[in-house]
DNA sequence: TTCAACTGTAACTGCTAATATTACAGTAAC
DNA sequence: GTTACTGTAATATTAGCAGTTACAGTTGAA
């Protein structure tokens, strides 16, 4: 799975963690544990689908839009990642003169369409705000 | 996904399309479009789990050792791919003084162990027999 | 009105993982 | 014993990705 994925849904359920909170892209990046500029990237992508506000200047910085039961692990890996089941290396080749060879491309695309849509019904059930739950859970065990 | 994975599909439906027939490195090589040095090593392995025979020396190659209809996408993932889907990247650090980013780590591995059982239960369902018929269906369409 | 603290972006570096390739010892058929 | 293979390890090459730098633009406050 593709970081920036990861990145997002950190961010977000730490966002969700401080509501009307403004968190910089340092604070943020601290917390996720990578670069600033990296955070920037990724949540100026959300704000412009509408997950976050950001604020330019000096006390600026990112705050939630919208509500975290509405966003699930679904949405942000179509924004962030989607299409990274499927390889980008491939076997075979349609030019090919044998059947098995110059159809392998569009059956092996075809499995992994299939295992794209399994894995977005899965990741449509879990929301940015069962994700902190889940985290609290751990914290309180 | 891992091009072992799809190497070893490919190769495992060529054999099973010319059932009875040794199939040299080289040959498979060139129907799936990558070095036979590569598919040596993926069968190599498949050899080992009781997969396909091997036989060295001239004349040798490659055989199904199984019916085709016992082999599923699942077992080969879990053979060449396990845990692909799971980010070697990781966001947070347990060491953290923050609730969020202390608990990510965790929270995010179960996220996934579960995407990886769905895949594995989607995978479980389609076997290199089908594979191939498939791919007849898209030859003669 | 200037300074300081931010975001927005693009460009570049460096690292790591993955694929391709080479090489050669071992083995079997003829 | 020669040819045609596999088995396997070592090495090169490539591509993708995370990290970093840099700087222009924006905002709030002294």
């Amino acid at each position: 799975m593709n970081s920036e994925f990861i990145i997002a849904v950190h961010s977000l359920v730490l966002l969700a963690h401080k509501p009307d909170c403004m968190a910089s892209s340092e604070e943020i990046a601290a917390n996720v544990c990578t670069h600033p500029a990296r955070v920037r990237k990724v949540l100026g992508f959300l704000r412009k689908r509408g997950y976050v506000a950001t604020r330019e200047g000096s006390g600026g910085g990112y705050k939630l839009l919208k509500d975290p039961s509405d966003m699930t692990l679904a949405d942000i890996y179509r924004e962030m990642a989607a299409g990274s089941l499927t390889p980008t290396w491939c076997s075979g080749n349609p030019e090919m003169d044998c059947m098995v060879g110059s159809n392998m491309q569009d059956v092996m695309n075809s499995v992994f369409c299939g295992a794209e849509q399994k894995l977005e019904s899965y990741f449509a059930e879990i929301t940015i705000g069962q994700m902190l739950s889940r985290i609290k859970e751990r914290q309180h065990a």
